[in-house]
DNA sequence: GCGACCTCCTAGAGCGCTCTAGTTCTGGGA
DNA sequence: TCCCAGAACTAGAGCGCTCTAGGAGGTCGC
């Protein structure tokens, strides 16, 4: 062994020659799985702690079966993403599976980063954001399970986890309503992941509130920026009684248009923002916020991924959460101008 | 074979099958290297496309002499460090190297992501934010090249890749003296990566301008929140002339909290950030920061990682690039009542 | 006293690849 | 004619693990 290899990290062989035993029995240790002494149980893993033994991933991966890697694409600056990410960690490592992140960036598009899990030979996909065109998608979902988190996925090949996004419009236009507002805008996420459900969502309690005539879509998109555009297109107008917006995100552009063009929010106009991801928390800015639960639909995502795997039965392809209103300090009653009567 | 197996992705063996020739060859031809004639070559491509055949990650890693799987350590929800990773997904792919992601987040410390790291057996680790401690740093370094990434290092086995962090201050200060600021506070970045060198730099600028009566520093931190608490402070007291943050993510959070305050920015108070990430960019906030281009940084922490896999020679340890300033909208002349004596 | 049946353990194949050490097959040069 | 260099290709070991099949040794029932 020259000094380079020497540094070699230690194998199951070298714990197994350590301890006097062999190294199938060294592996049913380290897995925790029966079949070894609970004396042997202890005296391999003390020498295995010692010698500062860790399993290797890619041999683990490679010999078993059954590959435990749950692989995961997402966005890098979308702060639900993170939240989601850090879920699915939670949630997998009980479970005795690892996970892969593969981010999708503006050069790296979903079918990159999805080749990347692929070719570590992921058991299990879950999908974050940006989806893979139609074709692949299925196809995607033939080859492993895949659970698509946050939107609609129209294949039968794939889980999916969701919020139940009409009504969660339905929950801010219903809390704004209240509040006795009836001029209450839209700013949409364009063709974003759930946009369109949002947007019907919207459409529908507008009309249920017999608030058709005040029902109004303005172009947004996913970004800071979308929803900044959208407020200074509001903002010149003369801004509407309140704002419900596609995304945290965009919330967060349109608060700061508005309050540099004088728009005091909640007391000018209300805004609601939707996903409840770390912004909405941001102690300064405690937008009200239509929420999702991400670390709740990172554990389902995960469990149904391991389901599939484990080739238990599944009940639903689709499950759809019931989002609630976190109700913070962005909305407020409504001006006597534009003050609904109350139903 | 049973159905589900008879899904499994092809091997090399299937694709040596098909063109009736040894796995050997495929595997030359697939990775590129020389040894078979351009007629095989193209004909064993052609019948790998074909079969949809992708090496295994795993398998590939496992065997080679040298993995060449490049492990990153970062924060998601920091949009710097979804810059510095989307560069070092477009740097390490033309070197012929793979990159895994692991992520630190509230619930998973620094140890726990580079453990993932290592179970892969990650040729060399880049590592983003947080940091390990000491003891395991150096540990690390001494295991595999290991390159820091904005923000000093005091162990000698690590490289470190980092921006002048006091000439930014510098380039920031002199800009805001330039324009006639003297009362220019620095909202610090605690213990945050680079804090202490920003903090240093900021006051040694001052005192070069003559300025070390009005030299202010005001606890800050990393996050929005705590820029908007630094901010409220402020804007208590009447805002100075200018502020300069630790970073752009405490930028926002404090323009945020001075623009509800009635404080116009730049025509009231000027604000510089650091990092020109994504967020700086915005155009609804237009942010003057001290940019320390990511693109570059991660091109040259790859580089770098990769020429000490390679045993090349490495001239320093450190290689500590210039920033630049990025001078956008949030900083304008000083009024009347603040302008300095132009030098 | 012998098979049945535990529990604890081992041998060895195999996962899909890379890489070293060949072997075979050309085509020149003497 | 023979030899040899170089190009094209192959055999087979080995990476570090998991898993199946099976062996050793003890306990129990009849």
């Amino acid at each position: 062994m020259s000094p380079v290899d020497a540094a070699r990290p230690p194998t199951l062989e070298d714990v197994a020659q350590r301890a006097g035993v062999s190294r199938a029995l060294v592996s049913i240790v380290v897995r925790g799985v029966p079949g070894a002494s609970d004396a042997t149980r202890q005296r391999v893993l003390e020498i295995a702690a010692e010698l500062g033994y860790r399993p290797d991933s890619r041999a683990r991966l490679l010999a078993g079966r059954r590959s435990r890697l749950i692989g995961v694409t997402l966005a890098l600056n979308h702060p639900f993403h993170a939240d989601l990410a850090e879920g699915i960690y939670a949630a997998a490592e009980p479970l005795g599976y690892e996970v892969v992140l593969s981010a999708v960036t503006g050069q790296r598009d979903p079918r990159q980063a999805i080749d990347t899990l692929l070719d570590y030979r992921c058991a299990a996909a879950i999908l974050v954001g940006k989806l893979v065109r139609e074709p692949w998608l299925s196809a995607l979902g033939e080859r492993l399970p895949v659970v698509v988190v946050g939107q609609r996925a129209r294949s039968r090949a794939v889980d999916v986890i969701r919020t139940a996004d009409a009504a969660g419009m339905r929950l801010a236009v219903d809390h704004l309503a209240a509040l006795g507002h009836r001029e209450i805008v839209h700013v949409d996420g364009n063709r974003g992941p759930g946009a369109s459900d949002r947007r019907n969502g919207y459409r529908r309690a507008m009309r249920q509130h017999g608030l058709d005539d005040d029902t109004r879509i303005v172009a947004g998109g996913q970004s800071e920026e979308d929803g900044a555009a959208a407020a200074r297109t509001l903002a010149d107008e003369g801004p509407p009684s309140a704002v419900l917006t596609y995304n945290d995100r965009c919330a967060v552009g349109l608060l700061d248009v508005f309050v540099r063009a004088g728009i005091a929010v909640p007391e000018d106009t209300s805004v609601v923002g939707y996903d409840d991801s770390q912004v909405a928390r941001l102690p300064y800015l405690r937008l009200t916020t239509v929420s999702q639960d991400a670390e709740r639909m990172a554990a389902l995502a995960v469990e149904r991924a391991v389901a599939r795997l484990e080739h238990e039965a599944v009940a639903q392809r689709e499950l759809v959460l019931t989002p609630h209103l976190a109700v913070r300090g962005t909305t407020a009653r409504a001006h006597a101008s534009d003050r609904a009567t109350l139903t």
